[in-house]
DNA sequence: AAGTGGTCTAGACCACTCT
DNA sequence: GAGTGGTCTAGACCACTTG
């Protein structure tokens, strides 16, 4: 590719965060896939026609977004997306408290989203969704209920296939199946009390508080994936903020 | 001041990172207190013989650890403390939910600290400390319950004077009468269930279900300086995190 | 040894703020 | 207009990783 890249700034944007945007849009549209390296700083630098204290300044800039990774001595590689099991931040179960926690599908529906939950997706009203209700355990303890929609036809492959099969972590399962990568999250948390289908679950009475957080998740593009309730014991929810 | 000054950096430090350092000593000895203007970038550079671009990497770290605050134009600034009201961020109560709330004070003692609270603002067991018990209120309505732990002789001055003249906002009174600038805190959130007392002055019945926030504070040397509880109806609990 | 990102230099010019 | 931080350049050398 002997020929120069060349970026047009808006005016009031620096050159750096054009190149940004620029190197944003060749990621987010598949040409460097998740975990795969883009091309050196000086090749980039090359192609664009820049210093190198410039694109340094726009990787720098994907890196701080968390789009992309940069590891001395090996390269620059564009994020896999999040695989831990963040739901357990907000709570404490007993001496197991971080390890994994167990999980079981209790049901799979194809349904119509209702209509909070297709405006959370960016679909129209109505649109045909994913419907997941979840238990997750730690140490054989019922601890955590979650009702997850997800994008039809987006996630089709989860409709076959035995879920018990699926692991306990559900965002790999996103990735491997569906090629759908979760690089951001957003959580709200409130208090509530339980139903009484929710309770007999989780094997508390019907009304017992509970803590509800509510996750939305997107993925490379931006675009909402997930919409995600998630119900535990009020008595084990947990959280620090730090402000600044 | 024509001497150059020195910085040793410990091996496998960056030398812009023993130059914020330096810088950060200066600060919180007092030598340019909050609000004050730090001399210029050229002026640094030359001062510690390091080339612009160097003391700016040693300033832009300092500034995304909250010790200062750059302006275009203007210069490079010490942080005044937090002010704001950000208590408020957790809850929601009716329409004026985005105001200041109002302030009033219960009670005021200098008793020994209890030992959990002692440990936390960095004392011995028993250290005498200032106690300040208070009620928020939105609207004229009750919301919050607030007991506040401060260390003596640091926080003697607030046991003088009218506390109903302190004002709805507890930060600035800090800075302005104990030159405390509070610059960082710790929110550890929990849920619980109200005692009889707090249950009263907030006029909802006992053992209603409530949040509670317990907050540790940091001025500008790092020090704990406040340690506070502060329970609301979890009912008006609400939060949002984002995870990346 | 070759290739990567991390640090550092010594300049230049620009945008903004204040007087 | 003088002074500030923000951007950009074109180099140099270093630390780390991999073959």
């Amino acid at each position: 590719m002997p020929t120069l890249r060349l970026v047009e700034s808006e005016p009031g944007q620096s050159r750096y965060g054009a190149l940004a945007a620029a190197l944003r849009v060749r990621i987010v549209s598949g040409e460097f896939p998740p975990g795969c390296a883009i091309p050196a700083e000086a090749t980039l630098a090359a192609d664009y026609g820049v210093a190198l204290g410039t694109i340094r300044r726009a990787l720098d800039l994907l890196a701080e977004q968390g789009l992309v990774e940069r590891i001395q001595g090996r390269g620059t590689f564009v994020k896999q997306g999040l695989t831990g099991a963040p739901m357990l931040r907000f709570f404490r179960f007993g001496a197991a408290s971080h390890e994994t926690p167990q999980s079981r599908i209790l049901a799979r529906d194809s349904l119509a989203a209702p209509p909070d939950v297709a405006r959370a997706l960016g679909g129209g009203p109505g649109e045909q969704s994913l419907r997941l209700k979840r238990l997750r355990t730690v140490d054989g303890q019922p601890a955590l209920h979650e009702e997850i929609w997800l994008p039809l036809p987006l996630f089709a492959p989860l409709l076959e296939g035995d879920p018990a099969r699926w692991g306990d972590l559900l965002y790999p399962v996103f990735a491997e199946l569906c090629g759908v990568h979760v690089l951001r999250a957003v959580d709200t948390i409130g208090f509530g009390s339980l139903g009484a289908a929710q309770a007999r679950v989780l094997r508390l009475p019907a009304g017992h508080p509970c803590a509800r957080v509510q996750r939305r998740a997107f993925d490379l593009a931006g675009r909402c994936i997930e919409s995600r309730t998630t119900l535990g014991d009020a008595n084990a929810f947990h959280y620090t903020v730090s402000i600044t």
